[in-house]
DNA sequence: GCCAACGTTGGC
DNA sequence: GCCAACGTTGGC
C-alpha cells in the first residue's frame, strides 16, 4: 500500500465536501498535468491512502485522509464541452486524462500547515518542500508518519 | 493582486 | 531539439 498527497482548493472542493458527499466518495477529476496523471494512471492503487491538502486558501496544509476506491479510468470531464476541463485533443478512443475515486476517511485532529511541514527537518522527501506545484505526489512512509505525528 | 517557479507551446 | 514566450500554479 502506497501513500499519496492530493491537492485541492477548498473553495472548489474541500475535505468537508468529501465528507458530506454521497457515499463520502468523489471522482478526482480535472488533473491536467502529465506527471500527476502518470502517478494516477500507473501507481495509485486500490486501498492506497491519500492526504488531502488544501491549497490557495486561508489555511494551507494537510487537512485529512482519504482512501482510493477506484483505480485509474478516463476522466469524463475531458469529453464534456461544458466542463472547464474539456480537452479538444482527447477522444473516447484515445483519452488523455484519467481519474481515480477516493473516499473520505478522517480529518486530522488539526490541520498540518505547509509552514510547519517546511520547518520540520524530519520530513525530507515530500515535493511540497521543494516548492513543487505537483497536484498529485507520492509521500514516503517516513514523511507520512511525521506529518501524522504533527497533527497529534 | 503580486510574482516566482515551473510547465507547455510553437517557431525555427 | 532548442529555447523564448506565454500560461498556470500557488504561497504570500
Amino acid at each position: 500500500m502506497a501513500y499519496w498527497l492530493f491537492k485541492t482548493e477548498p473553495d472548489a472542493f474541500s475535505l468537508d465536501d468529501l465528507k458530506s458527499a454521497a457515499k463520502q466518495t468523489t471522482t478526482w477529476e480535472g488533473v491536467r498535468n502529465y506527471q500527476a496523471r502518470n502517478f494516477m494512471r500507473d501507481d495509485v492503487k486500490l486501498g492506497d491512502l491519500v492526504m488531502i491538502y488544501h491549497s490557495s486558501c486561508k489555511q494551507v496544509g494537510v487537512a485529512g485522509i482519504a482512501t482510493v476506491t477506484a483505480e485509474a479510468y478516463p476522466d469524463p470531464s475531458q469529453f464534456d464541452l461544458n466542463s472547464d476541463y474539456y480537452d479538444a485533443k482527447a477522444t473516447v478512443d484515445t483519452p488523455r486524462w484519467v481519474v481515480v475515486d477516493v473516499a473520505y476517511q478522517q480529518h486530522l485532529n488539526k490541520l498540518v500547515s505547509l509552514k510547519a511541514i517546511k520547518e520540520n527537518d524530519a520530513i525530507t522527501e515530500i515535493a511540497l518542500k521543494k516548492g513543487g506545484r505537483l497536484s498529485i505526489m507520492p509521500v514516503t512512509n517516513n514523511d507520512w508518519h511525521e506529518i501524522l505525528k504533527m497533527a497529534e
